[in-house]
DNA sequence: ATGAAAGCGCTAACAA
DNA sequence: TTGTTAGCGCTTTCAT
């Protein structure tokens, strides 16, 4: 058999390689090549006699050569933040679930690294760039004003946010969900139940994405004639910030219900009605966001906005793709609608 | 300069190259390259020339290149199952990223993927076996048996399992935690507390990691002298399923502590305790699996055995590299001990 | 429609 | 201690 020349011709030799198909299938190393990038350009019969080689000997193309070849990895890098405690924590990996799933589809596996100094924008990140270990990132935590996107931006890298850019040069492309117009229908939802004081607890003004939220909170109490003032705080993403600021509000202004930036302070808020043997639902309405596993299992339940995170995969998946091929849709961007999951708290 | 001769004089000619770094430092390529991998090997004069045209020029290895020469890619495969809703859902999250540092730390980066055929043991692994685009595989979804744990067996793929190896045979490095003893201090907590029927509910008879949790609180009742009989259901770990297991269990055994296998299943547990007006801590104590987010955070919060999945991920990685290298530690194992945080409900 | 040649950037083996 | 040679497995010219 015409096995490679330069292969041992015994011993364990590792995974097929194309020559190891081309020399049972009788062909060149570059018609196997062919078959698998360009089948259009073979006959239908040589083409199914390297088909049935690459069946036999189960072969497939190497990484690390292909990579080498075409300077490319089909690789995805993905920074993962530390794992936060205490905290309703389910955006990330929802979101991960579902872009290893959109990834996967568009051909393409998801490489998760993080950074050893996560205070430093570009930590992380350097190395997989100038060792061309990933085609492109995704950048999730734009959380405090996305510091890393301009970082990426500088470098050239090619990157798609999951997340606005606040900062208003920005020309990478973008996928978001719509905060204000979710924290708009779960107000509308609270009106249309009869509230009329509706408190808002959100994050502090450092954060767009918090503003965003309130801003459809405010939006939809003026639309509706109502007065916003003394009913909002601003604080720390935590149970107890969410604890304390419901407490804070309801002693000063009484509010009928609360909407809240994200699940881990409506959780706050619950814990503050529980003690002042107040029930969820009935005395008081709150609504969470992000939907997170504790908006579902808490007794009773929390009501929530939901982000289409599957969704907004996809269209990641998809602008990054854009951004790997022809180069188009630069700096251009798309916000997706979430939707409020009414439960047994509001 | 001396740039090497097949590069084009100019246009963007992507990050440097080894050749780039030897022509600065007016040595040759394989000196650089000993410079990284070897650097004892240099005079102490040579390897500073070297390290500081590394510097100048930002150079890091190509990493497809690296990977085809040495047969490795530093990737360390991990297959995500589908996000499971309505669920707890704490543990694989917590252990990704857990993994992901762990993982760095010992120069590995983690690449994810699915299946898109979730019943089909070997699908996603395959192809990224075949492609040589991974090292080595970190299996975790031992929740029915592991069955891809024989599959990866017999492909002679490295692997490491966090999970014991349920079928008798089997040879691979594993780290698992310690079920049985942490339901065993759950009871034992429970027990101190005064209560004298608790309850156990817990999974389905084939789920291994169910009957070895399970066995901790038997264990732990006999050994009091008290007895089990009518005080254990085995259901689905749904919240449903663990509300009604409640329901029945309440009625016809009147337990007054109920130990669970999961917090998806002792938040079922909750929300019966809740529907009959009792309080969770007071009337009834409720033990949880995982401490989750949600046992966390619910108000009063769960009590619940907590997995040292930070650790677990430092020694599936260790484990790893012994596998990869000089290829010891078949077959051993390593079994870690969990903790109970005690919260309100208990 | 198929094949031959070249080379991506790196490191193992050997030579000097 | 440093340099030379060869080649990992693939795909992109270019020739046939």
């Amino acid at each position: 058999m015409g096995r490679d020349p330069h292969r041992a011709a015994d011993g364990p030799t590792g995974p097929p390689t194309l020559a190891d198909v081309a020399a049972l299938a009788g062909v060149s190393r570059q018609t196997v090549s062919n078959a698998l990038n360009n089948p259009a350009l073979l006959r239908a019969d040589t083409l199914e006699r390297v088909r049935d080689a690459v069946d036999t000997l189960g072969y497939t193309p190497n990484r690390a050569a292909r990579n080498l070849r075409t300077k490319a990895s089909r690789l995805i890098g993905l920074r993962l933040t530390p794992f936060a405690e205490e905290t309703a924590n389910a955006t990330v990996d929802r979101f991960v679930h579902s872009l290893v799933q959109a990834s996967r589809e568009a051909g393409y596996h998801v490489l998760l690294f993080d950074g050893d100094d996560p205070s430093d924008p570009a930590s992380g990140y350097d190395e997989l760039v100038r060792s061309t270990a990933v085609d492109a990132f995704v950048v999730t935590d734009t959380f405090k004003g996305n510091p890393q996107a301009s970082y990426l931006e500088d470098s050239r890298v090619p990157f798609v946010a999951f997340g606005r850019p606040w900062t208003p040069a920005a020309l990478h492309p973008w996928v978001d969900v719509d905060g204000a117009a979710g924290t708009a229908e779960a107000t509308a939802h609270l009106l249309a139940r009869g509230h009329r004081k509706v408190a808002w607890i959100g994050w502090r003004k450092e954060s767009p994405i918090g503003e965003d939220r309130r801003a459809g909170w405010s939006r939809t109490l003026r639309g509706h004639g109502l007065s916003t003032t003394g009913l909002a705080s601003r604080v720390e993403d935590t149970v107890r910030s969410g604890h304390e600021a419901a407490g804070v509000l309801l002693d000063e202004a009484a509010p009928t219900a609360f909407v809240c930036a994200s699940d881990t302070l409506a959780t706050g808020v619950l814990r503050q009605l529980h003690e002042r043997r107040l029930v969820a639902g009935r005395d008081v309405a709150v609504v969470g966001f992000d939907d997170s596993p504790v908006a579902q299992l808490l007794p009773g339940g929390l009501t929530s906005v939901r982000q289409p995170l599957e969704e907004v995969a996809v269209q990641v998946v998809d602008r990054l793709g854009k951004l790997l091929g022809h180069r188009e849709t630069f700096g251009s961007g798309t916000l997706l609608a979430p939707h409020l999951v009414v439960r047994g708290s509001s």
